[in-house]
DNA sequence: CAGCATCTTCAGCCCATCCTCAGGTTATCC
DNA sequence: GGATAACCTGAGGATGGGCTGAAGATGCTG
């Protein structure tokens, strides 16, 4: 395909170490074996279509960056793209200084674990939607639960305190009791003991809150 | 600059393997070259201002600790310093001790988050979770006793004073009896005892308590 | 302005944890 | 070896940290 080699060649030249694969089963293959640095999928593909090279990435629990390049008319796959984790998208035709800028941008952000979408147990978290779901069904949480499941999930294996929730919640903003954060994840607790998972969020006596 | 020869000089024979750069930008360059332990940033600064060399370190996603250095009357430098990410400051002239003993902690708090697993013996302590396991088996502490355990565990080697265990234990909080901190301990060494290893926490007499 | 979702506080409950006391044990010093 | 101070330890009442349901407060939307 013509817009694999020219893509190929660019990215090299502009300092890109490049794999390049000719369709979805060989570049599935590829991904698996190799931890790269950002992936550049194509929707349409030969072989096995974009989505689902994404989607058997993500199930293998892979968290590589990965930029979608659609067609137009492919609202739809787009968006299913991002739910299913993608990082960015580019719409073809599209200038080549923009991916390059974009590529740099998912690099870098993967040196700073930025990838957007958790697995907690069965809970899916997108932390660019802002959204949980478990088992594809999603759970219907308000900001505040969001957030403090994000913070949480974010710093997972570490004690976070309460002191410290509360700074990034009510980012300087008027005090609140103390009980405030409680009530929160308990409400939280709630929701998720609902879909069957009870135990996600831990409590460490004296110290805060934890997952995992 | 006299300043910078003999702070190189000093913390080399403190024990510190040291870089030093004349100027902001050979200076950022160096910082996104290498992943330092600790940075030490002088605000005035030729090329490249300190401030901006902060933020464009932090811009590029590097989370390495930076102690600054400021002049007394520039408060407001120190304060943007310190949004911009910055970890300590020391205002000059300042005491050498002081900075190394900063410096110590900086490094110390990066490598307890990097590496938050510790081992005594068959005990292994989590600092960011603030467990302990012997053999993968839990042990019950109470939140005392584990900020005990790891009081000691961090200055293992060191024998630690009652006043100094009492001091991070209740920071400024009413005064406890001495014996407060002896109960804890006793009932610490219990627990220990209960997974056979009765002689981690040691005492000596006159002096405080110590690991190893 | 009404209706709705969300946030915050209150109050009460439960129970793990703390501190102190009192008496026993060990090290140190002369 | 005995006196003394330092340290250890078990027990129990008091404390307060954390959880939760409910209700008032706030703010957004139509």
């Amino acid at each position: 395909m013509r817009l694999r080699k020219s893509l190929s060649e660019g990215l090299s030249r502009s300092g890109f170490a490049v794999d390049s694969a000719p369709d979805g089963l060989t570049g599935l293959a590829h991904a698996l074996a190799i931890d790269y640095d950002v992936i550049v999928l194509d929707l349409m593909l030969p072989a096995l279509d974009g989505l689902s090279v994404l989607r058997q990435l993500r199930d293998a629990g892979r968290s590589c960056p990965v930029l979608i390049l659609s067609a137009r008319d492919q609202v739809a796959d787009r968006v299913h793209g991002l739910e299913l984790g993608a990082d960015d998208y580019l719409i073809k035709p599209f200038a080549f200084d923009e991916l390059t800028a974009r590529l740099q941008a998912l690099v870098r952000r993967r040196y700073e674990q930025r990838n957007p979408v958790l697995q907690l147990g069965r809970i899916t978290l997108n932390t660019a939607l802002h959204c949980a779901r478990c088992e594809s069904v999603e759970l219907p949480l308000t900001p505040n639960e969001i957030a403090l499941l994000e913070l949480l999930a974010l710093r997972r294996g570490r004690v976070v305190s309460p002191s410290s929730l509360e700074d990034h919640l009510y980012a300087g903003r008027s005090a609140v009791t103390r009980n405030a954060i409680e009530a929160h994840v308990s409400a939280l607790r709630r929701k998720l003991r609902a879909v069957g998972e009870p135990d996600l969020i831990k409590t460490r006596r004296g110290f805060g809150y934890y997952i995992e």
